[in-house]
RNA sequence: GCCAAAGUGGCGGAACUGGUAGACGCGCUGGACUCAAAAUCCAGUGAGUGAAUAACUCGUGUGGGUUCGAUUCCCAUCUUUGGUACCA
C-alpha cells in the first residue's frame, strides 16, 4: 500500500488528483449519485393537485451562448434554488422551472460565418448549459423545460402578436431606425453603442417597421409599479423611462403666417419669460418659416442636421447650434414678438417638436440664449442674477408676470401653473397635455433566427393574419441578409409567396426581436405542453403571480417593461388573471473576476463554472457563491476562499463519519448540554429568518458557528445533527442527502421539513452586561436575563475594573439599558 | 450634469428599532501530529504605547453636529459603482 501510494505520487503531479486522494469525502461520487436519484424518482416534479399553498420562484432564463456558464451566472440560479428547496421544506408546493431564450444574434452570426444551422448551434449550447445546471444540483422540474425556438412554443408568441395586431397595438410605420450596414439589420437604441464599440457603423435610416403601441399602456405601466414588491431603484428606473410629465400645449400666433406654432411646456408659469421659440430641423414649418434672407442658411442647417446620427445630435455635443428663421411669433401673455429659431437640440419625436424658450429658468435655453445673444428675462424670483446663471427652482414665485387679464406674481408654482393653464385654455390658445418619454416599441428585425411575424401582404396592399400557426422558419441555404436589407427569408420563394382565397400574397420577412420570447415564458412554464391554448385558465389562476423573480439588474427596464406590457394586454384579453406578472423582484449583484474587474473573455478573468465544479463540487460552489457577500451586492470572486467552505463541509461530514473512513458513527440520543441546545435553537431561528430574506451569507455563517460548537463539544447528538442537515439541505443538497441516508433515513432529505425552534430556548438565560464610563467600555459582568435595573446598577459598581473610575467621583447620571449595559456619567476632572 | 446605492482590518464581509465594532471565512504567524509533506487539530491575528494573557490611546472615507453613548441619526464634503443623457 505504501509503495503503491509512493508511485502514485511520483507519476501524477496533477494537483487535482492529489486533492482527490486527500479529499475529505468523495463529492463527485456523492453528487452524481443524488443527481441521478432525483432524476429517476422525479423528486422535483410539480403538479397542481397538492392541497398545499403554492410558491412560484423563477430565474431569468438564459440565452444559451457558446461560451458556457461562468460562476457569475450561477449566483442567481443558486439563490433561487435555495429558496425553492427552502419553501418546499416549509410545506409549499413549489414551481421552479428552467428554459432557454434561444433565438438571438450570436447563433445567427455563427451561421453566417460557418453555414451551421442556428438550430444545431443552439441545441449544442443548450446541452452544455443544461449539463452545468444539473451538475449544480438545481431542483428544476425539467419536465417543464421550454425553448423559445421550439415551434410549439413560438406558436403562442405569434398568437400573442396577432392579438396585439387585432387590437391595433401592432402597426406598421415608416420610422427612423438604427441601421447597421455590416449586419444589414436594425438595432435597438440600446444595442447601438455596443455595436459601434465593436467597430460596426450605424446610421439613421427610415424603414417600414412593425411597431408595438406600448405607449397606450404607459399610464398603467406607471401606476401599477406601486403594487409590486420590487427594489425601489428598479421602479424608479422604470418611472424615469416612462417619463410622464404634465404640461400645456400652447399655440403661438405667427407674424406674416396664418399657421400657428404649437409648443409643449411643463412650465406655463414662466410664459412671461419666453423670449424666443425653437423648432426642430424636421419640423414641418422649418423651411416655410424661413424668410428670403435666411432661406439659404436654414436649408443648409436642415440638411446638415439630417446627416448627423442620433448619437452625434444628442451625445457628447457641448456646443449648441442653431439658425434664425427670420420669422417671429407672438407671446400670448406679453404680446411681444419672439424670434423663431431652428436647432437640433429640440427633439422631433417628443412633444410637438417645438419649444418656447425661457432662458432665465431652463439651462438649455439659457445656454442657447447666451450663445446667440437672445434676451434673458427673470420671471421667477431668483437668488442670483439670471444673466450670470440660470435658476430652475420651483420653490420660488413668479415676478414680472402680469398683464391686463392675469397675474401670477407671488403665487407658488402649482397655483401659477394652474392659473396660467386655465387662462390659456379660456383664451383657446392652449390645452393641458400629458406627455411621455416612452416611445412605441420597434418590433421587427431583419434576421433569420427569430419568430416569423405571421402576416401576409396582398398585392392590393391589404394585410391579413396567418391562420395556421405556428408559422415556422424554412431552412435556408445562406444566412446573409438579402441585398435590400430584408431578412434571409426574402430569398426563399417557396416560403415567401403563396395563394389563398384572398389572392396572391407575400409573407412578412421581418422576424421578432429576442425580447418577444422572454415576454411571456413565465406563463408557459405553468402549462408547457398545452397545444390548444397558451395556458389553461385554472392552472394560471393557481400559479400566478410569480412569487419571486431573480435576475440581473441589466434587465431592470427593457425586459421587465416589455413583459409587463404583454402581461397587461393578456390581462385585457382574459388570458391571465393578474395585472402584474412578477410580485417580488430581486436583482443579484454581479460577481467580478479575481482582479476586481467585470468578467470578460478579453480580460481573461472568466471563472468557468465547470472548472470550479470539477474541483470543488456543487455543494461547495453553491455555498461559496452565497457566502461571498450579500446577494444584491457586486463582489469579486476569490478562488482561495472556497477552501474555507470545503473545510466546513468536511467538518459536517465528520459529524457523522469518523476521521478515517468506515461506517457512520452511532448518533447519541442523550440530552444535549444546555449551551448547545440553546445554540441549536438560535441557529434554526437565524437560518430560517435569513434564508427567508435571501441573506444567505449570514445564514451560512451561523451554520458554521453551530458546526464549530458541535465539534468543540464532541457532540454526536441525533437531534442536533438532524437539525443541522435539514437547515443545510437547501444550500448543500448532495452532502446532506448522503448523510441523511447514512444516519438511517430512507426518504430524501428534499422532502423533509425545515426544523422548528423553541422561542424559550432562543433567549439566553444569562447575559453579559457591558459597563461604560462616559460611554466608554470599562468592564463587563454576567447577569441573568431580565434582571431589574437596581440589580444591574449594584452589580456594575462591583465590577473590579470600574472601581477606579467611580471611587471618589460624582456620578452625574446612571443609564441602564436592560439586558444590555450600564453607563455611568462621571464628572470629568 | 442629474438620479440611486455604497465607503468598516492585509482581503470578502458581520453588527437587531443608536448600546461591548470587526461575527463567519480567507490570508498570515506560532505550535501539535509526520521521516517529510498533505490533510487535520490547537493558539494568536485592527493600529499604536507596553515585558505583559496589566492598562491605556486611536480606530467604521473626510470635516462638523445631535446624544450619556453614533458604523447606525442630521449637515457639509470627497471617492467609487450602477442608471440616465438636451424628453422642454
Amino acid at each position: 500500500m505504501q509503495l503503491k501510494l509512493y508511485c502514485f505520487f511520483f507519476n501524477y503531479t496533477d494537483t487535482t488528483l492529489i486533492d482527490q486522494y486527500t479529499m475529505r469525502y468523495d463529492f463527485s461520487k456523492t453528487e452524481a449519485k443524488w443527481q441521478a436519484r432525483w432524476q429517476k424518482e422525479n423528486t422535483f416534479s410539480t403538479s397542481e393537485e397538492s392541497g398545499k399553498p403554492k410558491y412560484y420562484v423563477l430565474d431569468m432564463f438564459p440565452y444559451p451562448s457558446g461560451t458556457g456558464l461562468h460562476v457569475g451566472h450561477l449566483e442567481g440560479y443558486t439563490a433561487s434554488d435555495i429558496i425553492a428547496r427552502y419553501k418546499r421544506s416549509c410545506g409549499y408546493n413549489v414551481l421552479h422551472p428552467m428554459g432557454w431564450d434561444a433565438f438571438g444574434l450570436p447563433a445567427e452570426q455563427f451561421a453566417i460565418k460557418t453555414g451551421t444551422h442556428p438550430k444545431t448551434t443552439t441545441e449544442e449550447n443548450i446541452r452544455s448549459f443544461k449539463g452545468t445546471l444539473q451538475a449544480m444540483g438545481f431542483s428544476y422540474d425539467w419536465s417543464r423545460e421550454i425553448n423559445t425556438t421550439d415551434p410549439r412554443y413560438f406558436k403562442w408568441t405569434q398568437w400573442i402578436f396577432l392579438k396585439l395586431y387585432e387590437r391595433g397595438l401592432a402597426y406598421m410605420s415608416e420610422v427612423d431606425v438604427n441601421w447597421c450596414e455590416e449586419l444589414k439589420t436594425v438595432l435597438a437604441n440600446e444595442e447601438v453603442d455596443e455595436k459601434i464599440a465593436d467597430g460596426y457603423t450605424v446610421v439613421r435610416r427610415p424603414l417600414r417597421q412593425w411597431v408595438l403601441k406600448i405607449t397606450a399602456y404607459a399610464d398603467r405601466l406607471l401606476a401599477d409599479l406601486d403594487d409590486v414588491d420590487w427594489p425601489e431603484n428598479v421602479k424608479q428606473m422604470q418611472r424615469n423611462w416612462i417619463g410622464r410629465s404634465e404640461g400645456v400645449e400652447i399655440d403661438f400666433e405667427l407674424r406674416c403666417h396664418d399657421k400657428k406654432l404649437r409648443v409643449y411646456t411643463t412650465r406655463p408659469d414662466t410664459l412671461f419669460g419666453a423670449t424666443y421659440l425653437v423648432i426642430s430641423p424636421e419640423h414641418p414649418l422649418a423651411e416655410k418659416l424661413a424668410t428670403a434672407g435666411q432661406l439659404v442658411a436654414v436649408k443648409n442647417y436642415i440638411s446638415q442636421a439630417r446627416l448627423k446620427t442620433e448619437l452625434e445630435r444628442t451625445g457628447l455635443q457641448k456646443e449648441k447650434s442653431g439658425v434664425f428663421t427670420g420669422s417671429y411669433a407672438i407671446n400670448p401673455a406679453t404680446g411681444e414678438p419672439l424670434p423663431v429659431w431652428i436647432s437640433d437640440f429640440v427633439l422631433t419625436s417628443y412633444g410637438t417638436g417645438a419649444i418656447m424658450s425661457v432662458p432665465a429658468h431652463d439651462s438649455r435655453d439659457w445656454e442657447f440664449a447666451r450663445q446667440y445673444h437672445l434676451p434673458i428675462i427673470e420671471v421667477v424670483k431668483s437668488p442670483h442674477d439670471v444673466q450670470e446663471k440660470v435658476f430652475e427652482g420651483k420653490d420660488s414665485f413668479p415676478v414680472n408676470s402680469s398683464n391686463d387679464e392675469i397675474s401670477l406674481n407671488g403665487l407658488p408654482f402649482n397655483e401659477a401653473f394652474e392659473r396660467m393653464a386655465t387662462w390659456l385654455e379660456t383664451k383657446k390658445v392652449g390645452q393641458r397635455k400629458v406627455n411621455y418619454k416612452l416611445r412605441d416599441w420597434i418590433f421587427s428585425r431583419q434576421r433569420y433566427w427569430g419568430e416569423p411575424i405571421p402576416i401576409k401582404h396582398y398585392l392590393d396592399g391589404t394585410l391579413r393574419t396567418e391562420t395556421d400557426l405556428p408559422l415556422s422558419l424554412p431552412d435556408v441555404e445562406a444566412y446573409h441578409p438579402s441585398a435590400t436589407g430584408e431578412s434571409p427569408l426574402a430569398n426563399i420563394p417557396h416560403w415567401l409567396y403563396g395563394n389563398d382565397e384572398h389572392g396572391a400574397f407575400r409573407r412578412e420577412t421581418n422576424t421578432m426581436p429576442q425580447w418577444a420570447g422572454s415576454c411571456w415564458y413565465y406563463l408557459r412554464f405553468i402549462d408547457p405542453e398545452n397545444s390548444n391554448q397558451l395556458i389553461d385558465a385554472e392552472k394560471e389562476r393557481y400559479w400566478m403571480n410569480v412569487d419571486l423573480y431573480i435576475g440581473g439588474a441589466e434587465h431592470a427596464v427593457l425586459h421587465l417593461l416589455y413583459a409587463r406590457f404583454w402581461h397587461k394586454v393578456l390581462f385585457d384579453l382574459g388570458v391571465v388573471s393578474t395585472r402584474e406578472p412578477f410580485k417580488k423582484l430581486f436583482n443579484q449583484g454581479m460577481i467580478l473576476g479575481e482582479d476586481n474587474e467585470k468578467m470578460s473573455k478579453s480580460r481573461g478573468n472568466v471563472i468557468p463554472a465547470d472548472h470550479v465544479l470539477q474541483r470543488y463540487g456543487a455543494d461547495a460552489v453553491r455555498l461559496y457563491e452565497m457566502f461571498l457577500g450579500p446577494l444584491e451586492q457586486v463582489k469579486p470572486w476569490n478562488t482561495n476562499g472556497i477552501e474555507g467552505i470545503s473545510r466546513f463541509l468536511s467538518k459536517v461530514w465528520r459529524l457523522v463519519y469518523p476521521e478515517h473512513e468506515g461506517s457512520a458513527k452511532r448518533l447519541s440520543l442523550d440530552a444535549m448540554p444546555e449551551e448547545l441546545l440553546r445554540r441549536m435553537h438560535k441557529t434554526i431561528k437565524k437560518v430560517g429568518e435569513d434564508t427567508e430574506l435571501l441573506k444567505f451569507n449570514t445564514a451560512i455563517s451561523e451554520m458554521m458557528v453551530f458546526v464549530n460548537e458541535l465539534h468543540k463539544a464532541g457532540c454526536t447528538n441525533r437531534t442536533a445533527v438532524e437539525a443541522l442537515l435539514t437547515l443545510l439541505a437547501p444550500y448543500a443538497p448532495h452532502i446532506t442527502e448522503e448523510l441523511w441516508e447514512s444516519i438511517g433515513h430512507t426518504e430524501s432529505i428534499s422532502l423533509a421539513s425545515f426544523p422548528a425552534f423553541d422561542q424559550k430556548l432562543v433567549e439566553e438565560s444569562e447575559l453579559t452586561i457591558a459597563v461604560q464610563i462616559n460611554g466608554k467600555l470599562r468592564g463587563t459582568f454576567p447577569a441573568p436575563t431580565k434582571s431589574p435595573k437596581e440589580f444591574l446598577l449594584q452589580e456594575a459598581k462591583r465590577v473590579e475594573s470600574i472601581g477606579k473610575f467611580i471611587e471618589g467621583q460624582t456620578i452625574l447620571r446612571e443609564i441602564v439599558v436592560l439586558d444590555k449595559l450600564v453607563n455611568f456619567v462621571v464628572k470629568q476632572g
